[in-house]
DNA sequence: GTCCATGCAAATGATTTGCAGTATC
DNA sequence: GATACTGCAAATCATTTGCATGGAC
């Protein structure tokens, strides 16, 4: 499913809500930044181009609110930002699930997409009858470009 | 390694630290209770049972110190509190990795012990060259208390 | 006695909120 | 025209920091 502005629209309306330029171009932002990871005062900036009397608290509401929509996922590599990114495929329940490799040296973020933690999964609610429905994992390392080497 | 007072104490002077009863019982009371995570204003009205004096800078200060030296570690459930637990057995490089598994009805944190993660690291490292040292992996899901299945 | 450590109070800084004006539908 | 949305400024709140006093060695 392709997210334009109208399918935007739709759900806004569908909740009730209004389609304004700030939503849009919050949400423009986002959509033209897949992988990247920006925080509201990075969107702000973005967003500021285009429209420079958008404050910043509407940067925030608009955020909380793609959050609310499931338009967009967020991330916090405790640096004290919390970091938003646009959401991946969500036409059905199974989320496509990336993992976020981040190098020591160099503070490069990776994406690595997988499924291997099924496994770990399973095993988990075999011992301890804990199902598992999503996963936050952060992986730190030294990327290829750093010299990375296993151990 | 089993870390007794003394070791504390040596620990630190190694260091050109001081031992002070704040920072022995900022420690102890971490110690007391591994598997839990404390707040920094948790830990900081535990040791104001035995010290009444005791600042909360001084809990803070503590426990940058207390990380500094890989006493403890931390973790992030997002709810706007650092928390903090005993370190596993550091006595070689070779961490004790634990999981966090979050009910998302009752909240409550589950630790999982494992080292299935191996599998995805080394397949990682196969496709993109990235190296994984450390991660830190959060499941989200339904506890068996709480009625969790397999989807 | 020399520094390091502490307690207090004030500062910090990302995010949130109140409110009066503005835009959408 | 009603109501939701916005921008601004002020509030929030965990954590940090400056500074004068106190304690460890």
């Amino acid at each position: 499913m392709v997210f334009t502005k109208e399918v935007f629209e739709k759900t806004l309306k569908a909740n009730g809500m209004k389609l304004t330029n700030q939503r849009l171009l919050v949400y423009q932002v986002l959509s033209s930044c897949p992988g990247k990871h920006l925080t509201a005062e990075e969107i702000y900036e973005c967003v500021k181009a285009d429209y420079p009397d958008i404050g910043l608290a509407t940067v925030y509401r608009t955020i909380q609110l793609l959050l609310e929509l499931n338009l967009i996922d967020w991330v916090n590599f405790d640096d004290g930002f919390i970091r938003y990114e646009i959401g991946s495929d969500l036409s059905n329940d199974q989320k496509h699930h990336h993992h976020h490799l981040i190098c020591q040296k160099c503070q490069k973020v990776l994406s690595f997409e997988d499924d291997l933690l099924d496994e770990l999964e399973k095993n988990i609610y075999q011992k301890t009858g804990f199902s598992v429905v999503n996963h936050k994992v952060k992986l730190y390392g030294i990327c290829k470009e750093c010299g990375g080497k296993l151990n």
